[in-house]
DNA sequence: TCTATTATACCGACCGGCGGTCTATTATCA
DNA sequence: TGATAATAGACCGCCGGTCGGTATAATAGA
């Protein structure tokens, strides 16, 4: 095999890119390394002068996106004209934005990082993300106890409840999905309206907040969510399914 | 080898009780099916008599627990004396006393069941003990709006929620061992009570009850789960560490 | 009651493929 | 030109899983 030699950053994010694409449709378990350095094009030695281990590879991976979910939302952090009110509502709407914008392209992932063999590959991200947010939003929170907008005596505590909601939320969306035949859909995107407001009303009263301060989901949100995956193209299910294992 | 014969029942759950000990010390991935079937003394042939696959064993691993919890609770579930909010809080308390009861033994397990490696594990328990609960739970929360005492449109959400807040009070006690020298012990219990007051309110606030009806902690009851362990024999921290892979 | 037969429990050699190691070779650049 | 980073790929031990076969238990026929 010829030998090609490229810039040590350009090879290892082409890495976590074959990775990222072979871990989220096979899962982390089943696509294996030969897999991901089959698609790299490179041979096994060139995988281990850049990742000690194939788990080194997921943590990796895990950091990059909670990187750039954190960079996402870095202008609102920093954003000075905001309470913190106002900021964590800003918070959530972005991260809802981002949702409704990549939906169709969100769906693929979401929709494969919630089958159960991406299990392993979710909780890294997660974890990667909630270290990466947590002390955001406590910080937001804490200050809202200061200036005297939220009212609890535990801000870490909020903070992981509502990073609880969101995953739940995902999960709740990924469950809708995973059991839905067409039918069932006009009663997820209910089932998950539902939950939204729960959540909202559950924020607000744990934040000593009145009712409706708390912002998830506009209206419409959800269904805009759960039919851009309908809308999009459909790549006519045909798609090659090698593996067994 | 002779060949034992044994009840097929006796055998299946023999070799769960391997499985659960060589899963929880070990890790679900690391702990391979040879290790199993040694443990269990049996052969290849006969383990695939049994289960179809290693991740079957671990599927009918996380469904006894759930049965195993599931019937633990069955009485406060039949118990006509109780009005839901009373039946609420005596869920929360048997699953509280179950944990100081089984305090020593309990710790192995859930430190145990925390470490990154038994992810996939405690997964599956989660899900199958939720899976089991979440009607109970359901069922005692609509009986509850019914009769005026809860105030809530989606008893599904809040059942979730109790449930979300379940698995997240292990995960901060999980957290607190992990990174937890003996001087941090103070701080984690603190922590922790913290935590558990905060999830009183929350549920209460959700359910729109006075604050201080839901219990979820007694006072003393995070201490008492987390001495509990310090206090236990302590095997004298040697115990062997083969397996490298 | 003593077989013949069948069903079930069990055995263990074997397989492809896995993650990971190692030595050798080639490109890069001070 | 020599050192070092980057790449190659044969190789290893072990894994989960398969398969043809054997011993035992259960059942039926005489």
């Amino acid at each position: 095999m010829p030998r090609i030699v490229k810039h040590p950053e350009l090879r290892r994010e082409e890495l976590l890119d074959y990775a990222q694409a072979l871990f989220l449709t096979h899962g982390y378990d089943k696509a294996s390394l030969n897999d991901v350095i089959a698609a790299a094009g490179i041979s096994k030695g060139a995988f281990y002068h850049y990742f000690p281990s194939k788990e080194a590879l997921l943590e990796a991976l895990a950091e990059r996106f909670a990187r750039q979910a954190l960079a996402g939302v870095q202008d609102i952090v920093a954003d000075p004209a905001l309470d913190p009110l106002g900021r964590l509502n800003a918070l959530l709407a972005k991260s809802r934005q981002a949702k409704i914008e990549t939906a169709a392209e969100a769906w693929a992932l979401f929709e494969t990082l919630f089958r159960p063999e991406n299990l392993v590959l979710f909780h890294r991200i997660n974890l990667a993300a909630s270290a990466s947010f947590s002390p955001v939003l406590v910080e937001i929170i804490r200050q809202g106890v200061e200036d005297g907008t939220f009212r609890t005596f535990d801000p870490e505590g909020v903070a992981d409840i509502v990073m609880q909601f969101g995953t739940a939320t995902h999960d709740v969306i990924a469950k809708a999905f995973a059991g839905g035949r067409d039918a069932d859909m006009e009663i997820a995107i209910e089932a998950l309206e539902r939950r939204v407001r729960l959540y909202e009303i559950a924020l607000d009263r744990i934040l000593g907040l009145p009712d409706g301060s708390i912002r998830i989901g506009e209206p419409g949100y959800v269904r805009a969510v759960m039919t851009a995956h309908r809308a999009s193209p459909s790549p006519s299910g045909a798609a090659a399914s090698r593996k067994s294992r």
